[in-house]
RNA sequence: GGCCCCGUAGCUCAGUGGAUAGAGCAACAGCCUUCUAAGCUGUGGGUCGAACGUUCGAGUCGUUCCGGGGUCACCA
């Protein structure tokens, strides 16, 4: 039991046992002391002096004789100030603690709870390489599914490949008329970004050809639709959909050359799924649901033909499912991939990560689901986060104005070289140890630049300057980590088996801190799975290390004051370090050993 | 226009209805013969977009308004 949930419970006991009645969890509020106040835990007794009709000095003094009178090895002192109680912990009860959790590396991760989560997340199109915004997407994604499967979730991390459609094909036409038969290997490009080149090639005779149509007369709309290019694109979507040999076969190539790409990028950023979707499997699934629909009269028939759902009785519009010709939309086959994920595995909860310019998309389906009676369109959440925008506007593939992913990811990683070599600690490593480290500190940057905002914030990035490394920053948490083992490796501890003897000696205020944050992390990943929220990690991580830097610059581990001291500081910052390095892995953030 | 999200220090952001609203960056002043200065300590900086309301208590809840964004496709 955590001891803020101690102290609750101990307050309703003495409650009870002092005035005779129930209490309910409204009556009081159990919260951390604030900082310029004596005490470690206090408890908000306002909404009592009511109830009870007493004076705030004589219910608090109370109370606060009978909770430690009850609980004499759990509190030691008390004060009160108007409704506020503010208790003392033992400080035995803070050294049994780290005692007991000091060396466990999954200090605070849960055990199964045998519930399986699928998490969505990347879901890229296959036509142009990843941005800073399918970085924020993956790194949301990769991280809430470590923050689930800590919290005792079994996790499926998923990916729905929008492999098909009209943009692929401008990238598959674009190539037909002006590759000349080259290809990534030839050009010695990866698979995404030459693609990706031939959508950029595609725009820009699209945008000459309507130029062109329009300075002999045309509007500018009607050119929009006629631009031989673009009529082209529209005949390759129709033969790939006819089942084309020739354009299925191109298609295939031009897919397993982005494919090639992604895989790269993922495996450089550390990230993977367990279960790929591809939208040229799922896009006619959910037909089947609209005859079962229409015959519930679910569903209901316009007299062309067209199929809808009226969800104005839950504050939504008609919603088309099947168009007049029997196709189907894009809603259509969410509805069957949703159908599918749940038949598939035994969900108890499937989580998009898509960005908030879907909301009404996904209520909308979450509505439908529900509608056409499926038990699971409750457990369909929708991790929405806000868009990436730079300074200079929005982010365009189709116009180059992106920050790419793979070049940010290789910056960072060059700026992470440049700062290590201006400290001047290159010395004494290999050039491979220094490549992977300057990896690890620059995504380690990238990462938590990206995770430590409330995902529903929109994000602007400005490309002209560097994401930091001081401060509230990735490399900051991975530096005090790097601190920490530092010191380990020079006592020479076994980590695995390390034991302290018990101090008796009192702690100092930053030692018992720094105790009280790191009881604190079990509580903090229950949090930011509840909401669905790394950005609660990120700053947790950091509180931890400024905290930690505190009491390194405060008190010496090494030099302490006494063997046993010594022993106990020991102990803690070897506590810090597991709960840094399992709380950044939760950000897919690594930690190097010394930097 | 309807609905949704955001608005807190110059900038970027924290802030389960509780005490004097906190960090980082930027600025300024200190701290490396002592465990890594990517660090630590301190100073300055606020009408929490505005008003009204609910409450013992509001940055937090409600209403209205202002500003920014998104969305309301037989696009994906």
């Amino acid at each position: 039991m955590s001891f803020q949930s101690l102290l609750h419970t101990a307050a309703l006991e003495s409650l009870q046992q002092l005035y005779g009645q129930s209490f309910e969890a409204t009556d009081f509020q159990v919260t951390a002391t604030k900082p310029e106040f004596s005490g470690d835990y206090t408890i908000v007794f306002f909404p009592l002096l009511k109830k009870l009709r007493r004076k705030p000095e004589e219910l608090g003094n109370e109370l606060g004789e009978k909770i430690i009178a009850l609980f004499p090895e759990a509190f030691t002192g008390f004060n009160v100030i108007k409704g506020f109680l503010n208790l003392q912990l033992a400080d035995g009860n803070l050294v049994q603690f780290l005692k007991e959790n000091s060396n466990d590396p999954s200090y605070g991760k849960k055990v199964s709870n045998g519930e399986t989560v699928m998490v969505e997340y990347a879901s890229p199109n296959t036509n142009k390489p990843l941005h800073l915004g399918h970085l924020r997407n993956i790194f949301l994604g990769w991280s809430m599914s470590e923050i689930l499967a800590a919290n005792g979730y079994q996790v499926v991390k998923s990916s729905i490949i929008n492999d098909r459609g009209i943009h692929i094909c401008k990238s598959m036409i674009a190539w037909q008329l002006y590759a000349d038969g080259a290809t990534p290997q030839s050009t010695d490009t990866k698979g995404d970004h030459f693609v990706g080149d031939y959508y950029v090639k595609f725009n820009d005779v699209y945008q000459q050809q309507i130029a062109e149509l329009t300075a002999s007369g045309m509007e500018k709309k009607v050119a929009e639709k006629e631009a031989p290019i673009m009529k082209q694109a529209q005949e390759m979507l129709l033969q790939w959909e006819q089942g084309d040999e020739q354009v299925r076969a191109l298609w295939a190539t031009m897919n397993s050359w982005v494919y090639e790409g992604f895989d790269k990028t993922y495996n450089r950023i550390g990230v993977g799924f367990d279960k790929v979707y591809y939208e040229s499997d799922t896009y006619l699934l959910g037909k089947e649901y609209v005859q079962e629909g229409l015959d519930k009269k679910i569903l209901f028939r316009k007299e062309d033909n067209s199929v809808w759902i009226d969800l104005q009785d839950v504050n939504l519009e008609e919603k088309l499912l099947l168009r007049g010709d029997g196709t189907s939309v894009y809603m259509t086959q969410d509805i069957g991939l949703a159908i599918q994920k749940f038949e598939q595995y035994p969900l108890k909860k499937s989580m998009y990560v898509i960005g908030d310019e879907q909301l009404h998309h996904m209520k909308v389906l979450k509505a439908i689901c529900r509608k056409l009676g499926f038990p699971f369109a409750d457990d369909i959440f929708h991790l929405s986060y806000g868009m990436v925008e730079l300074t200079t506007g929005k982010m365009k593939s189709r116009e180059g104005t992106v920050v790419d992913a793979d070049d940010i990811i290789e910056e960072m990683a060059g700026t992470a070289a440049a700062h290590t070599a201006a400290l001047g600690k290159v010395e004494g490593s290999t050039e491979e140890a220094l490549s992977k480290l300057y990896d690890t500190l620059g995504q380690g940057a990238m990462k938590f630049y990206l995770l430590r905002v409330d995902p529903k914030k929109r994000m602007v990035f400005n490309p002209e300057e560097s994401i930091d490394f001081h401060g509230y920053t990735g490399p900051f948490v991975q530096y005090t980590y790097a601190r920490i083992k530092s010191i380990l490796r020079k006592a020479n501890v076994d980590e695995q088996r390390f034991e302290f003897s018990v101090s008796t000696e009192n702690l100092f205020k930053l030692e018992k801190e720094l105790i009280l944050l790191l009881e604190n992390y079990g509580s903090i990943l229950d949090e930011s799975a509840r909401e669905m929220n790394p950005s609660i990690i990120a700053n947790y991580a950091f509180s931890v290390s400024k905290l930690f830097n505190s009491f390194y610059a405060e008190h010496s581990v090494l030099q302490a004051e006494s063997e046993a001291k010594k022993s106990f500081r020991l102990a803690l910052s070897m506590m810090t370090a597991n709960v840094i390095k399992s709380s950044l892995k939760l950000l897919g953030i690594n930690v190097p050993e010394r930097m």
